[in-house]
DNA sequence: CTCAACTAGGTTTTT
DNA sequence: CCTAGTTGAG
């Protein structure tokens, strides 16, 4: 036995969990409670106390973020870097997949698509069944097949279960052709890679074995997320024998039901609730003590959170202070609130807590969607606070990065159609969509991969001289590199399917700004390659290709650049900040309205603010605006249930926050500002309200733009026309739309 | 075939 | 507000 005093650090709860390595456990972990370190040092309890090997342990996670986290934590714990399977449920498929290819007839390069190479394909076969994608978008079709694969569906079933009326017949044939193109181009997406391990190991009895006796031990984070399939592939593995004929189930997950945010994916809630049932004979240990947060934001997360039924039975305490109280802001539109937040932090940073220590990272604004970032980026910027915004359109996602990837990808595997199709053209060589069309009939015709018709020279000879030279160069650029990508380093293939596809000349040709910071992009993703080179001088495109497929956004900063952090309340899952800023707590927003389409939605809104509220360690604001702007729509909106059901006692002063400063634009009379009374929440009424809620919002936002006695005048502007009120111009109304201008805009006497 | 100009539609959350 | 798609002129 070696020493065990590093587990001296865990409380009683804590390290009963950690010391519990046979049969299977339930860790019930309220936020904040030590979760991550008592898995770690669970971990490490097994591997030196335990004698068992690394390599029969398998650690799953959803987020790179706490996977990585967990490795180096482990790592800290046992000393040398250690080769643990700690994944997420998807690379950890892919992993098994890449290895058992062929047996379930995909070739060993298979690409994993995006949900933007979904939505292509989706595209192209709604083109094809001639589907009008204004009534039935890409996306309608996705969640259906999305859903289907979650629960196991195939196109098969579907079809012999719905294929009643016409539009279930549709569905299923577009998921029959979704399938077999994805097939056909040596593809899965996302869902098929958890879809087709568990199918793998059903149907391949030795495979499965193989595994279940390797992962002897095995630790499921953040349980309350998972979905039915993830349930499947963990079972699977689980519910293995040992020689005697045992079942040995050394299952140990780990979740908080209260925490469970991701029900609309699929997240099945009951997965954790009835854990004990699925595995007889289960032990429950619960983290009930919050390391985390002060006592007053814990009472408020606990007000917020008792409002959900169906809980699992548990309350978080703590040692900590009261702290400060939270400070409640009612703005009056979403640039007041952004300019307080950025006024909050520069407050905070220069006051006694902080006494400019000039430390951002301390603070976090989590919001709902991401469409609610740019306003806060303004009013950061502005103050001079550095920031940094993850998720939104992710990095991948830019255009010329996602074409650099297609050249990549063909490269590796040329059975990629969609990624030929996406380059083949990009940069300019002259092919429209009848050349292309010529193609693909051909290559459907022989039934072979678009990229070997181009290899045909009868074929390409039969193009006008221009077309082919340009198709000629580039089938030989992907051949050559195809056969060369062995021995080159990787970022040298980058550099060289950069420059000979004459994609980085195209863009230096333009001159423009736009293609400046293409450019720019393309050498930070050369950067990134270099990076994971310097990791692992050995990687190879394949191995490069699959880190980065299942690279989400959020996982790609730099946790140590001070800087201010924006995020969405799901992304925030997980992390902790001293400071933390909820904006946007107006009903509609958050929770938003589609919570009420589902039985359960605004419970699952709730425990995102659960989420939110328990980020914070030290204190905690929450505002609203009572007009919002959003997707160019102005509407009056109403405060946030969840600031109803908070406790009122917690919040500073009684529930209002008196503004420090008013906006200089003077766009707003002081008269205007005033606080909403707070009324109980009734879900029909607010029904009600948004029927009515247009025609209402339209009348009160003409109304709002003056008061009685303003002097108030209209001009024509152009084809629009000027409002201006006491002198100033207000907004101009061009056509249709209403357009608010800044400032700066002549007065109508000048015009 | 390419480019620019315009229109219409869609906007929660993520591996 | 965005962006993706369409249209029409070169």
């Amino acid at each position: 036995m070696g020493r065990t005093d590093y587990l001296d650090k865990l409380n009683d709860k804590q390290r009963e969990a950690a010391m519990c390595t046979e049969g299977p456990l339930l860790i019930l972990a309220g936020a904040g409670s030590g979760k991550t370190s008592t898995m770690t040092h669970r971990i490490a309890y097994l591997i030196r106390e335990m004698d068992v090997s690394p390599y029969n342990i398998l650690a799953v996670t959803f987020t790179n973020k706490a996977a990585k986290e967990m490795r180096e934590r482990v790592q800290k714990l046992i000393g040398e870097g250690v080769n643990m399977w700690i994944l997420t449920f998807h690379s950890a498929c892919l992993r098994i997949l890449r290895r058992h290819a062929e047996v379930l007839d995909f070739g060993r390069d298979f690409a994993v698509y995006d949900p933007t190479d979904q939505k292509t394909v989706v595209k192209n076969i709604c083109k094809e069944l001639n589907i009008d994608t204004k009534k039935f978008t890409p996306s309608y079709f996705l969640g259906i097949i999305s859903h289907c694969k979650e629960n196991r569906i195939s196109p098969k079933e579907y079809n012999a279960i719905y294929g009643t009326d016409f539009k279930e017949q549709m569905v299923g044939n577009v998921y029959e052709r979704y399938d077999s193109t994805l097939r056909k181009n040596n593809a899965m997406d996302f869902d098929d890679l958890l879809l087709k391990t568990v199918e793998l190991f059903e149907q391949n009895e030795d495979i499965l074995e193989q595994y279940q006796n390797r992962f002897r031990y095995i630790m499921v984070d953040e349980y309350q997320d998972t979905n039915m399939i993830q349930y499947t592939f963990v079972k699977l593995l689980a519910d293995a024998r040992d020689r005697d004929g045992n079942v040995r189930r050394n299952l140990c997950v780990v979740g908080d039901d209260d925490q469970c945010i991701y029900q609309w994916r699929g997240a099945d809630i009951r997965n954790i609730l009835e854990f004990e049932k699925d595995f007889p004979g289960a032990k429950t240990v619960k983290l009930e003590q919050n390391y985390r947060s002060t006592a007053n934001i814990l009472a408020a997360a606990h007000s917020v959170i008792s409002h959900n039924k169906g809980r699992k039975a548990k309350k978080l305490w703590t040692d900590a202070e009261d702290g400060k109280k939270i400070i409640y802001y009612n703005a009056d539109d979403e640039k007041d609130e952004a300019y307080f937040i950025a006024g909050e932090i520069n407050r905070i940073e220069g006051g006694s807590e902080m006494k400019g220590s000039g430390d951002y990272r301390q603070f976090a604004i989590l919001y709902r969607t991401n469409a609610q970032s740019r306003t806060f980026e303004e009013a950061l910027s502005r103050r001079g606070i550095p920031y940094r915004v993850l998720g939104g359109l992710r990095y991948y996602d830019r255009k010329e990065i996602k074409d650099m990837m297609c050249y990549m990808r063909l490269v590796q595997n040329r059975a990629d159609d969609l990624a030929l199709v996406r380059i083949i053209n990009e940069p300019k060589r002259g092919i429209g969509g009848k050349t292309l069309e010529k193609l693909r009939t051909l290559a459907q015709v022989r039934g072979t991969s678009l990229f070997d018709v181009l290899l045909d020279d009868d074929v390409i000879s039969s193009f006008s001289s221009k077309v082919s030279e340009n198709l000629r160069t580039l089938a030989g650029l992907i051949e050559t590199y195809g056969i060369e990508q062995e021995n080159m380093k990787l970022s040298d293939l980058y550099d060289g399917l950069l420059v000979n596809s004459g994609y980085l000349k195209a863009l230096e040709d333009q001159h423009t700004v736009e293609a400046e910071s293409r450019i720019e992009n393309l050498m930070e993703f050369k950067s990134v390659i270099v990076g994971y080179e310097k990791e692992d001088p050995n990687m190879g495109l394949a191995e490069f290709m699959e880190r980065i497929a299942l690279l989400a956004d959020v996982d790609n900063h730099d946790s140590e650049e001070n800087a201010v952090t924006l995020m969405t309340l799901h992304s925030a899952k997980g992390l902790e900040f001293p400071y933390v800023f909820m904006p946007g707590m107006e009903d509609g927003l958050f929770p938003g309205w589609r919570a009420f389409d589902r039985e359960d939605g605004l419970e699952e809104e709730r425990r995102l603010c659960y989420v939110g509220i328990t980020r914070a360690k030290k204190r905690l604001w929450m505002t609203s605006a009572r007009m919002r702007t959003l997707y160019g729509r102005t509407d009056y909106t109403r405060e946030s249930v969840f600031l109803h059901e908070l406790d009122q006692n917690l919040l500073e002063g009684d529930g209002i926050y008196e503004r420090k400063e008013r906006r200089e634009d003077g766009l707003f009379r002081d008269g205007a500002s005033g606080r909403t009374p707070i009324k109980p929440f009734d879900q029909l009424k607010y029904a009600q309200a948004q029927t009515k809620k247009k025609a209402a919002a339209m009348a009160a936002a003409a109304a709002a733009d003056f008061a009685p006695g303003d002097k108030v005048a209209h001009a024509k502007f152009g084809e629009g026309t000027v409002l201006e009120v006491n002198g100033k111009v207000i907004r101009i109304e061009f056509k249709d739309q209403v357009r608010k201008l800044a400032l700066g805009i002549a007065p109508i006497e000048k015009l």
